[in-house]
DNA sequence: TGGTTTCATTGACATAAGTCAAGATAATTG
DNA sequence: CAATTATCTTGACTTATGTCAATGAAACCA
C-alpha cells in the first residue's frame, strides 16, 4: 500500500471510513515537513485548511503581550489540529508550532468540506473528534481555575501515568519549561513545586523520568489541591 | 404553524436544513420546563441526549471539592448545550443549572444521531457550532492564564459592548457573583475592581448598568493586562 | 409593609505564585 | 573536547488575589 495512504487510514478520525474515501483524502492531503521549532501557523492567520500529525509532535499555543505562553494542545502521530478555523471563522485562534521534526499532512478547507459533506461517517468521526477536543477543554479550564499549581501537576502525572500505561515511572513528554506553559505556570514556579512534592515524599525526580512514589496521595492532591 | 416547530426553525443550529427534516427533528424533540436555579444535569450524569434553549438562561459550571465554582458558558434561547456527551464518551463533563425559568428542548442521542446522519447540512452546522465552542474556550483560557482579573473584566466589559450594540451602557446579564465566577474569580475581588476601574475613569457602576466611559483604555486593559 | 433572606461591598490579613537576578546543570556545536 | 548556549534550579522579594468577618443594600414573600 502506498505510505500516505497507509498513514491515512491508521489515523483515528479516518476509522470506518470505506475504502474509496480513504483514497480521495489521500487525494486532498497535502505532505508537509517541517525541522524542529518551526511555526506551522499563527494566531490569526487564515485558516485555509487543517493538519494532521503524521509524524513528530506539535504544540497549539497562545501567547500573551508581555510574552508569556499558554500551551493549550499537544499533539503527537494521528492528531488533527487546526480543524476550527476550516467549520467556523477563518482564522486559526491560536498557534501551532513543531517541538519535533514533524511530518504533518494538510487537508485544504473547500475540498475536504465537499468530502466531509458526502461521507456520513466521516462526519460522525469529526463530531466525536471535536467533541473530546471540547471535553478537554473543559478539564483545562477547570485546572486553571479551581486549582492551584500543585494540583495542576499532580493532575497531570497522573495522566501521564494512565497515557503511558507503566504505573510508576513516567516520562515527561516536552521539557519542564514547556510543562510549565502547559500547566499555566512558570519554570521556577514548576520547578519548586517538583522539589516540594519530591520532599513529601510523592515523587522523585531525575532529569525528565519521574516515579511516582504515592499516586493515591498525588490522586488527592489533584482532587483536594492542597499539598 | 405549531408553536415548538416554529422555535426549532428558529435555531442557529438547524439553519439551512429542509422543512421536512425540520418535522422530523420536531418529531423527537422533548419539551421540558424548569424553574430558576433548578439543575438540568450534573457533570459525571449519562448524557443520553442534548438540549436547546427555547426560552430563559442557562449556565453551564463546574465546581471544585472546596465549593468554588467556575461557570464556563451561559446560554440563552437558540443555543444548544450539552451535544459533547452526545458524540463523544456519555457523560456530561460539566454541570447545567437555569439562570432563570427556562423551557428547554431535549433532543435523545440515538435519534439525533440517527438523524445528522442522513443530513449533511445539519452535521455541517453541528461541526460549526462545536467549532465556535472550541473557539471560545481558547479565549477562556487565554483568560484565565495570560490575564489577570482586570483584563479579564475589561474583556468581557467590551464583548457586552459589542453583544448588545450599545457602546457605551451595558447590562450585565448575570448577577455579580454569577460574573465573578464566569471570570474565574470571587464576588469580593470583582466588587474591588469594578471600584478601581471607577477610580481610574474607566467606568461608572449603577447596579447591573455599566456605563463604559474609555472604551480605548478598556480595549487596552484587556490586551495589556494592567490597570 | 415589615422582616427575612440573598446579594454586594469593604476592611484587615494570609498566601500562592510571579519577578528579578544569580548560579548550576545539561545540551549543543564548532 | 572545550566552549557557547539553552535549560533548570535556588534565593530574596513583590504582588495579585483569595480568606475571613462584618456591614450595607436589594430583592423577595407572607
Amino acid at each position: 500500500m502506498e505510505k500516505i495512504l497507509k498513514i491515512i487510514s491508521q489515523i483515528p478520525l479516518f476509522q470506518n471510513v470505506e475504502e474509496q474515501d480513504l483514497k480521495k483524502i489521500r487525494k486532498i492531503a497535502v505532505d508537509k515537513f517541517y525541522d524542529k521549532g518551526r511555526t506551522v501557523f499563527s494566531e490569526g492567520d487564515e485558516g485555509i485548511g487543517f493538519y494532521v500529525v503524521a509524524d513528530g509532535k506539535v504544540k497549539i499555543y497562545k501567547v500573551s503581550m508581555d510574552g508569556k505562553e499558554q500551551i493549550l494542545h499537544i499533539y503527537g502521530p494521528g492528531s488533527p489540529f487546526g480543524e476550527v478555523a476550516v467549520f467556523a471563522g477563518k482564522n486559526f485562534p491560536a498557534s501551532a508550532e513543531t517541538l519535533l521534526k514533524s511530518h504533518l499532512l494538510f487537508f485544504p478547507r473547500a475540498a475536504f468540506v465537499e468530502l466531509i459533506s458526502n461521507n456520513p461517517s466521516l462526519c460522525l468521526n469529526m463530531l466525536a473528534m471535536l467533541s473530546m477536543r471540547l471535553r478537554q477543554f473543559t478539564l483545562q479550564v477547570e485546572n486553571l481555575s479551581l486549582k492551584e499549581v500543585p494540583g495542576r501537576l499532580a493532575s497531570y502525572l497522573t495522566y501521564l501515568a494512565r497515557e503511558q500505561g507503566t504505573e510508576e515511572l513516567v516520562a515527561l513528554p516536552v521539557s519542564k519549561g514547556q510543562l510549565a506553559s502547559l500547566l499555566g505556570t512558570i519554570p521556577e514556579t514548576l520547578s519548586r513545586i517538583l522539589g516540594k512534592m519530591s520532599v513529601s515524599g510523592l515523587i522523585t525526580v531525575d532529569g525528565n523520568k519521574i516515579k511516582l512514589l504515592d499516586v493515591p496521595g498525588l490522586r488527592d492532591l489533584a482532587e483536594n489541591g492542597k499539598l
